[in-house]
DNA sequence: TGTCGGATGTTATAAGGTAACGTTTCTTGT
DNA sequence: ACAAGAAACGTTACCTTATAACATCCGACA
């Protein structure tokens, strides 16, 4: 039990190994990077990461990255089962992720959909350039 | 010279290929879809289809559909060097994708990105669900 | 004419993702 | 406690997406 945060739902032992794996990382992770990791607990084959991250995306634990081809742990601060657009800012200096939910984002959004009559299910917004703190040193 | 929209811009024979071809096509082609249709045309490996649409990318012609791995050839009403943020709406049963410019959408993205200090360079938007034509049939 | 950069052709391989199948383990009703 | 079904698991094989590397070709131009 290293760092099992997020009570509540209960996970399967390949689950928590993922998502202690992306919780203990500090930028995203492809899968491959995290199948590696694993592998000194018993991992062995992709399908295992991809099942576990199926699960854990699906319950929103953990978010993809489209642009990545990676995934991150939700570090939303009010994160439990959020249907708001959420935004993720990339370093591409550091490589580290913010993760920011944000109501007019949302919104705006939402009436750019309905203007054409698009029924929206799921939002992407990947922005990529540089973090504060590496603009700063 | 089947379909060579956009002069201005002289394109090598690949180039004006895979343009061709992604301008022909009514949905987003991956790459190695691509590759299929211009087989005939001589085309026999991955690079060649890469090399060109990085190029197109590059200059503005064809846009990268992250959530897709798949390209379309730019339909942006006024696009020739469009720096505005582009969003795709990407419908999940007929696959067409409609790209759409919006001045707020841009403010509020240059908004999120300022207030945390972040230098944005580029942003992904990509929404997914059932397009206007879809819901109505 | 020589040369130099860009575009090209080609092979091989890296990286990301899934289908399919059989086994194990957990639930749930009886 | 037991049977039956569902969910998770392990494993193999394979498919899709993308790039590295290297050799060649060709047009611009000094
Ligand atoms: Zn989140
Ligand atoms: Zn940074
Ligand atoms: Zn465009
Ligand atoms: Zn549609």
């Amino acid at each position: 039990m290293a760092e099992d945060a997020q009570m509540g739902t209960d996970l399967t032992k390949n689950q928590q190994l993922v998502f202690d794996a992306l919780s203990g990382a500090d930028g995203p992770l492809s899968a491959y990077t995290i199948l590696d990791l694993l592998r000194e607990r018993g991992f062995r084959a992709p399908p295992q990461v991809y099942r576990a991250l199926d699960k854990l995306v699906d319950i929103g634990l953990v978010h993809r990255l489209e642009s990545l081809n990676a995934f991150v742990a939700c570090r939303h601060p009010g994160c439990d089962t959020h249907e708001e657009t959420i935004a993720f800012a990339i370093c591409e200096d550091c490589g580290k992720v913010a993760e920011i939910s944000d109501d007019a984002l949302s919104d705006e959004l939402g009436q750019i959909a309905g203007r054409s009559g698009f029924l929206l299910k799921k939002s992407t917004v990947e922005l990529r350039g540089i973090c504060g703190a590496c603009r700063a040193a």
